[in-house]
RNA sequence: GCGCCCGUAGCUCAGUCGGAUAGAGCAUCGGAUUCCUAAUCCGGGGGCCGCAGGUUCGAAUCCUGCCGGGCGCGCCA
């Protein structure tokens, strides 16, 4: 249990009492009572909102009920002192053993210190990824895959069961481009001389091994056959390569997905078929025309067509959306409606990351879960905005007309994939971003990744320093550490609740921000040594003090590692 | 025209369920290197939190309107 947990029980009892006592009305909701740490570390270790929250439904003021508080909880354990504050915060001072004794808890969790229950064991799916299968991936999809990888890994470490999913979309026209381009590459495999790409077929080289290998296995069968009689098998075999490739380049990021859903499996399996039936019978999928778009002239060759659509508007779309085309086939969303309500079958929560442009489709998908699921599956999707590739502060040109784009592959091959990882997490997902191939290796304060990094292989280097010096870790004498040291201990106890925080706002960049206040102050913390060589960490001839500070640093390094397990990165035992 | 996202220091961005004097890096100015890795640290200057109302004990945060920027708006995927 963290210090924060503890103190949010302490003053839950403390309120009990006051209840009994008539004091404060009974049943009053305490879910806005709050332990945080004070904005300014001069008021406090610690301090409560409690009673600027109660004051009013207990018809009390704020600070004549933060009163009543602070006196009983200046007599909890561990505390040394209490003042109320402003409007009515109340302030705690702790006995500083109470630090030392969250020190010892951190090296007691080691790599489960911050994990916590707050998932309740609740499982969720967590879609990302899901790039089209047409090619290998290109760095327009690296974003939402490092987000969606450490989304997954942050609610793991909170406590849920988690579904790692890939949604494959092998059911649309453009795999029918990819089947015919790959038939081309088979003959060009078989001698034939194909000339130039026609336009509308994939270019790039990518497609050539997929024609040699289709020209291995299956011979010169398919190479004068009429277009109806091989495109599904090079449909299926085109696919399964493009998988293939993408597969490995997610490898390269080091994401490794649980269920790779294909779109196809869901339509031959009739789940677009048991939706539309189901909706129908509540009324939600009825059949309509719709109106052109508004504000622009309309298409040429707009027509009003009768489709089944469903009833967006209902929640709170603008539109009411087709899920089947004119010619009878499902729409992309009558799949995907069907899609989800497959995911909800084994999953409590769902998220799905999507990059911005698909923005104008939320509403429709969301109402859809919630129809389908009857408002009882958690839904989020987080958008995940554009990066910009720079280098120098030059946009990098990117041209789809050669098929040369920039790929997933060739970035994480220039930069590493720690550095990408950690980058792509250095934002908001909502935020636009640079990537500047010249800034992210950059070895320096501005990176926050050879910074954090920088402070773990600090601690690493200090511990060989030390052993090699004869001073061996444990059995460290903790009253030794002084009220600077200790200051550390309480950015470091914060990080429990950051992963808390950040796991409910399904936000993972928050861990990496963390990671670079926390590395911050270590790297203050270890200056304090240049100015006053006693203040080092190693100290050859007091093994006791180094033992201490040892320990310290122990719990900090700790924390830099589980913080960039989470997000996905390695922890360095040494700066190259 | 409608919808979504965004607007915080010169620049790039954080800002916890509404909480105390709004933070960090870059840039700028001034300091620290016989050092456990200076790939680091310390200090100074720099703000109508886009504007105007509203809710409240309290608003960068929630609500409404406006201004500015981005994205989207066919049965595509």
């Amino acid at each position: 249990m963290t210090i924060y947990a503890q103190f949010a029980a302490h003053i839950d009892a403390i309120l009990d009492r006051l209840e009994s006592e008539g004091t404060i009305p009974a049943g009053i909701d305490r879910r806005n009572v709050a332990v945080e740490p004070p904005r300014d570390a001069s008021h406090g270790d610690l301090a409560t909102n409690a009673a600027m929250v109660l004051a009013k439904p207990a018809g009390m003021n704020p600070r004549e009920l933060s009163m009543k508080i602070a006196p009983l909880l200046a007599r909890t354990g561990g505390v040394a002192g209490t003042d109320v504050a402003g409007p009515g915060f109340i302030n705690i001072r702790l006995d500083p053993d109470a630090w030392r004794d969250e020190l010892r808890a951190i090296a007691d969790a080691g790599d489960a210190y911050g994990r916590s229950d707050m998932g309740a064991g609740k499982t969720v799916n967590v879609e990302y990824v899901s790039a089209n299968p047409t090619g290998p991936m290109h760095m327009g999809h690296c974003r939402g895959a490092v987000v969606g990888d450490a989304l997954a890994n942050l609610l793991e470490y909170a406590g849920h069961k988690v579904i790692r999913e890939y949604y494959v979309n092998d059911a649309g026209g453009q795999v029918d481009f990819l089947a015919r381009s790959a038939h081309l590459r088979y003959r060009e495999a078989l001698g034939e001389d194909i000339g130039e790409i026609p336009e509308g077929l994939y270019p790039g080289d990518y497609l050539v091994p997929v024609g040699q290998a289709l020209a291995e296995k299956l011979g010169d069968a398919h190479a004068d056959a009429p277009e109806e009689e091989w495109l599904a098998l090079f449909r299926a075999e085109a696919v399964a390569a493009m998988m293939d490739l993408i597969r490995a380049d997610l490898a390269l990021l080091g994401i490794h997905h649980d269920v790779f859903a294909s779109e196809a499996d869901v339509v031959a399996a009739g789940k677009p078929e048991a939706a539309e039936a189901e909706l129908r019978g509540r009324d939600l999928i009825y059949d309509g025309v719709l109106e052109a778009p508004k504000g622009k002239a309309p298409p040429e060759d707009w027509e009003p067509v009768e489709l089944p659509l469903f009833r967006s508007t209902k929640f709170g779309d603008d539109q009411d959306r087709p899920i089947r085309k004119s010619n009878g086939a499902w729409t992309y969303f009558g799949n995907d409606l069907a899609y989800h309500f497959q995911k909800a079958e084994t999953a409590d929560m769902l998220i799905d990351i999507w990059g911005a442009d698909h923005a104008g489709t939320v509403k429709r998908i969301k109402a859809a879960v919630a129809a389908l699921t009857e408002g009882k599956t958690e839904f989020d999707v987080k958008l995940v905005q554009m990066v910009r590739l720079l280098r120098d502060g030059e946009p990098v040109k990117m041209s789809k007309r050669s098929g040369s784009f920039v790929t997933l592959a060739e970035v994480v091959q220039e930069v590493g994939k720690d550095v990408v990882r950690f980058t792509m997490l250095t934002r908001k997902a909502d935020a636009q971003m640079d990537f500047d191939f010249a800034k992210v290796v950059e070895a320096s304060k501005d990176n926050p990744v050879f910074y954090v990094q920088y402070a773990h292989a600090r601690i690493r280097s200090v511990h060989r320093k030390a052993a090699a010096e004869g001073i061996e870790p444990g059995g460290a004498d903790l009253s030794l550490l002084d009220g600077e040291e200790l200051a550390l201990v309480r950015l470091a106890a914060q990080f429990p609740r950051i992963v808390e925080a950040a796991a409910k706002a399904h936000e993972p960049h928050r861990i990496a921000f963390y990671l670079n206040d926390l590395a911050a102050e270590f790297h203050a913390l270890w200056n304090r040594g240049n100015d006053v060589p006693e203040k080092r960490l190693l100290l050859p001839d007091n093994a006791p003090l180094t033992k201490a500070r040892l320990a310290l640093a122990d719990a900090i390094g700790q924390i830099i590692r589980n913080g960039l397990a989470i997000m996905g990165v390695e922890a360095v035992e040494e700066m190259e």
